[in-house]
DNA sequence: ATTTAAAAACCGACCAGTTGGTTTGTTTTG
DNA sequence: CAAAACAAACCAACTGGTCGGTTTTTAAAT
């Protein structure tokens, strides 16, 4: 069973309205723009997607997608860390870009559809629920949210340091993580 | 010289335009919506700010000037006080709102015309050098980040916490910025 | 205090452009 | 050939912004 021309129409779609909503943000993000960037007509596009939410609804669900396929890989990498450190390796991945494309799509939907988001209100629970299963939680829940500020104040264009200084920081929240899991070891012994 | 017409229309305009941006959000955010939610017309809107931009320009401004009101309260009243503490309790204050309403106006500036918060990054780089020149820069940095990281997550409602829990997670941060000056001060012996 | 005239504040109809969405028709594919 | 995939013209609602005119303030002149 080959990919089929629906499929890949889907994908064309959706890269395209991805593409504009991280380069360019809500204000362009429009039906028409989106048609035009991925070559086809309005009404091709509307025949995939039939309203925008539904555009913008495939748009987080690829998202999320791509995140837990990355957090996968970075899970099967490093089996016993704890929670939080991989889930700020994942954010560290794909040339440091990933936790800024997200942030920019949360934006959108944020912008033209709250509701939209509730899937990733689902993660972030999960992901609570997984980091309080564990040892270190105030010291992990604290990593966590500096990661997510970092990637709100880039996201707002109103951060005090620099791109280096971003990637730089997030090198020290995760070498805060991984330092966490040494005290949790040196503790059991 | 009490105060003129002119100054209290313009403050009629801008709170209704706040209230519009921080309870439905920028697509509700029009003109139209801002004139009838200050009982007045478009075309008086537009005498007291010349385009779109200049009211949100103004928002903006607003906002700044209330957070600095309060940042200067709260630095009388802790004066030896780490930057970075001061810089929790201000967002704590005003019913614990101040942080996401904050938020919100930045979220609308951002989706219109990013450069309107050139003056939100300016202070930002000014509270970030006030943090480097004391103690415990990279533990008040991680504070710091992670207070914009609760923030964030309100404002996009993807927040695994509830209200309280923000609240308590807030008061945590403070805490701990406490218990680095007392750990500068016994070292200081 | 009253008059008066200019300046500031305000109204609301109007405009051109854009938006999401529909419809009708054409091509492509299985 | 029938169904899926697409094109293109179209539409009503809404957007920021303009403009001529009306009301209200303000302050000077009487």
């Amino acid at each position: 069973m080959t990919e089929s021309k629906a499929d890949t129409s889907r994908k064309r779609i959706l890269d395209a309205a991805t593409e504009i909503a991280i380069e360019q943000g809500p204000k362009v993000l429009t039906l028409d723009n989106v048609a035009k960037r991925c070559g086809m007509s309005k009404g091709g596009v509307m025949h995939h997607f039939k309203n925008k939410d539904a555009l913008l609804a495939g748009m987080v669900e690829s998202m999320i997608g791509m995140m837990k396929t990355e957090l996968c890989e970075v899970e099967k990498a490093h089996a016993d860390a704890l929670p939080v450190t991989n889930l700020l390796r994942t954010r560290q991945r794909a040339h440091e870009k990933l936790a800024v494309h997200q942030a920019k799509i949360l934006l959108v939907a944020a912008v033209e559809n709250p509701s939209l988001l509730s899937p990733m209100l689902e993660m972030m629970q999960s992901k609570r629920e997984e980091i309080e299963q564990h040892d270190a939680v105030v010291e992990s829940t604290l990593l966590w949210l500096a990661a997510d500020g970092l990637s709100f104040q880039e996201l707002m264009d109103i951060s005090p340091f620099t791109a280096e200084e971003r990637i730089a920081l997030r090198g020290k929240l995760i070498n805060r993580a991984i330092a966490l899991e040494e005290a949790r070891n040196e503790h059991q012994d």
